[in-house]
DNA sequence: CTCCCGATAT
DNA sequence: ATATCAGGAG
């Protein structure tokens, strides 16, 4: 990772071209998993984990017409969702966080999911990651989501050098202005997808080019 | 830091 | 064969 250099003046000046050309290059980006609900997209936020949103979708497909509420998670044998979630890999642990997560809406929350970081972390399973997509895609509230594309695509343009995702959503916080955090938190999570990918980035296909200080150009 | 873990692209 | 995919817990 390189060195960040610029001031604070210049580096929100960067930021803000940045966010302009992924506005008009993904405009009303959001989440590609599928969801109906708060609780649905909060499920499928925590299967999401090392896996794409498409397998996400197929197993959510079939597993929110089982299970519909918290307490249908936790009257169920733990084996039995192994299985009906097996497919999105870390099935063991991803059975565990579901379990932790339901009795923690149950008995703290009524059963409702919380729209506040502090009340939604306190759950099992749930990081400010997932905390952050759901804040922003459930709830519409500004919430920056750092996860694997967006730590990625935030280091090659060289907007924060830090590589604890935390930390990485406090550098944009200080950098962008709050109504465009959710838009663009979205917004950099396709562009990593499809152009900035991690094992061979489209450079020539992407709209920050002149932005960024990343070598593989054409 | 390690571990969890299946599916897909390269 | 290996890297990678919307991470979190211990």
């Amino acid at each position: 990772m390189r060195k960040i250099v610029g001031t604070i003046t210049q580096l929100k000046a960067r930021a803000k071209s940045i966010v302009k050309g992924l506005r008009k290059a993904y405009p009303g980006a959001t989440t590609a998993l599928r969801f109906s609900t708060s609780f649905e997209l909060l499920i499928a936020t925590i299967l999401s984990a090392q896996c794409t949103d498409e397998r996400v979708n197929k197993v959510t497909r079939r597993l929110f017409k089982k299970y519909r509420s918290p307490q249908d998670y936790l009257n169920v044998d733990p084996h039995e969702l192994e299985q009906d979630i097996r497919q999105t890999g870390f099935y063991r642990n991803k059975t565990k966080s579901i379990h932790a997560c339901c009795k923690g809406l149950v008995e703290e929350y009524k059963g409702e999911v919380p729209d506040d970081m502090d009340e939604l972390v306190t759950l099992g399973g749930v990081g400010r990651k997932t905390a952050n997509l759901v804040l922003g895609c459930a709830f519409n509230k500004p919430a920056i989501t750092v996860d694997t594309h967006v730590k990625r695509v935030v280091g090659r343009v060289e907007l924060s050098n830090e590589t604890n995702p935390d930390k990485i959503e406090f550098d944009l916080q200080r950098l962008l202005d709050k109504k465009d955090w959710t838009q663009f938190s979205n917004a950099l999570i396709l562009h990593g997808r499809y152009v900035c990918q991690a094992r061979c980035p489209l450079c020539n296909e992407c709209v920050i080019r002149a932005y960024c200080p990343f070598p593989n150009k054409p």
